[in-house]
DNA sequence: AACGTAGCCAACCGCTGTCCG
DNA sequence: ACGGACAGCGGTTGGCTACGT
């Protein structure tokens, strides 16, 4: 019987959730998100567990800061592709195929980026560009306080700078459109293209743990059966996203 | 020491595309 | 051909922490 969805759990995940899906995910494989949200026991939604899963649990990830240079790919692919889905129109699901490649962008951009999720790259980019807009807002308004004389950014380019923000009553709250737009206008002056940056679109990345156990990942019964007696306690999890 | 602010990150939400019966 | 289930994406939010005043 599954549970109602008001009765679906959120919020942050426990270590022992976070065990059991673990648990789950090497039985069922990444497929069947709300099947094997169902069948673990876990009081979450398929989607919350397949999150958990890509953004944390997956053994490939890199957790920790960006490098320098993962940072510097990372707005070079933005200031190529954008970060939006839809940003070139398609009027038929062929056209969405031949376009695919260029619209996925989150996604896309961290496929060049092994062991990082595109939810980390989007968050990251968000940080990095609202500290970009300000800057880029301060200096567009020398009036006020003839600039702090630290604002020059290397990576906020007079000419973004000179294209300023129309601002009311003082302060301007950006949506993410208007930051979008300014950014892409500015450092696609200098963007590279992916394939000057010698990357061409790759396939999506393989999911090497479960490729060799996926003739037997459907036959799971006797596998689901003691996976539902297994203690929690025997789960090693630890040697999923704790290490450094 | 207390408070306020900004940055970071995990998680949720809503939408859209794909698959399959 | 159609509709429902599933999967994946970008956008957004909320909480925690570090830092400055």
């Amino acid at each position: 019987m599954a549970p109602k969805a008001e009765e679906m759990r959120k919020g942050p995940w426990t270590e022992q959730e976070d065990s059991l899906l673990v648990r789950f995910v090497r039985l069922f494989g990444e497929r069947r998100w709300d099947c094997l949200a169902k069948v673990s026991g876990l009081n979450r939604t398929g989607k919350s567990c397949r999150l958990r899963w890509v953004n944390y649990l997956h053994p490939d990830l890199i957790h920790g800061r960006m490098t320098p240079e993962e940072e510097h790919l990372v707005l070079d692919l933005h200031a190529k592709w954008g970060n939006r889905f839809g940003l070139q129109p398609y009027s038929s699901s062929s056209d969405y195929m031949n376009t695919q490649c260029t619209i996925r962008s989150w996604s896309r951009i961290a496929r060049y980026l092994p062991g990082r999720t595109d939810n980390e790259i989007k968050n990251y980019w968000r940080t990095h560009m609202r500290r970009k807009a300000q800057e880029r807002k301060t200096s567009a308004s020398p009036s006020s306080s003839s600039s702090s004389s630290s604002s020059s950014s290397s990576s906020c380019s007079p000419a973004a700078a000179a294209q300023g923000v129309v601002q009311s009553e003082g302060v301007k709250v950006y949506s993410m459109d208007e930051i979008w737009d300014e950014i892409a206008a500015a450092d696609s002056v200098s963007g590279l293209t992916a394939e000057e940056c010698g990357l061409a679109c790759p396939p999506p990345l393989p999911c090497p743990m479960w490729e060799d156990c996926s003739e037997s990942l459907w036959k799971v019964d006797d596998e689901y059966k003691m996976a539902t007696v297994l203690p929690v306690d025997d789960l090693m999890i630890s040697d999923f996203h704790y290490s450094d």
